[in-house]
DNA sequence: ACACTTGTACTAATGTTATAGTACAATCAA
DNA sequence: TTGATTGTACTATAACATTAGTACAAGTGT
């Protein structure tokens, strides 16, 4: 099966704020649940082929931010606290590098503004019927 | 007038990764045209406080890639060979991966995909305005 | 020739990121 | 208690990113 997280290594953007920004995503999309475990520290570095001091330091970083509650002993769980982003200050101008990282990809790959502005409208329109189906 | 790039030294990104993205991006929605003459290197590294070595480093990997063009003693300008990649076989679905990222990014920061979609309807829409005037 | 501008090439110093390895603390099960 | 598991803390090292400063190379204009 397919990990839970994953890590590019050639990504100028820090392995921690990938890891940290894909566990964020999995919480909010629903790929971990409030309640669930998140793998161990060594066994994630290992999956993701990192160092483990890496993901204890993500881990700490998000206990920090009120994400996770980590049992020593146990193991690092989605808090049920979980209004966690509702909470932060959302500005719709935090949108805007990662719309300019995504045009300028996909100028990279040849296509203009319009071009994957009307792809995102058709392929991602309603969305809702997604229905990402497998749940774990 | 608002400077043509942004750079957030906050965000975890290394700045020269920012500072390049958000130069393909400028030439990408027409902030940037063919021919056009960017900012120098000492310019440059004034307006976004950072140091003149990072303007120059990102402007030698933009030469290497292709993208600008540099004269000694007169300028760094767009290129003109842009297309270069226009030139390649380009599917739709190749930017399907690119928009996931795009989505998972906005969701990692609490928006929705309708949400995320409407900020980039509604601020790229008409991007070919630009109109920024001044030619060399 | 001269002054000026622009990109380029260095050195040096500092801070951040990532790694490896070891050890300790807390929890659980047998 | 013993052993295993898990998060945490620490040292040390290497690589990368950023800055400051200086100097040089190539082009333009007077």
């Amino acid at each position: 099966m397919k990990p839970l997280f994953h890590i590019n290594p050639t990504d100028p953007m820090p392995i921690y704020a990938q890891l940290e920004r894909a566990i964020r995503f999995a919480i909010t999309t629903g790929g971990l649940r409030i309640g669930d475990r998140l793998p161990t520290v060594r066994q994630l570095a290992v999956d993701l082929r990192i160092n483990a001091n890496t993901v204890a330091k993500v881990y700490a970083d998000l206990e920090q931010a009120g994400v996770v509650e980590t049992r020593r002993g146990v193991g690092t769980f989605v808090r049920e606290t979980n209004g966690t982003f509702a909470r932060q200050v959302r500005k719709d101008e935090d949108l805007r590098p990662l719309a300019e990282h995504f045009f300028a990809d996909a100028a990279a790959l040849g296509f203009t503004v319009e071009e994957a502005l009307a792809f995102l409208i058709t392929h991602f329109a309603q969305a809702r019927t997604h229905g990402s189906g497998t749940e774990r």
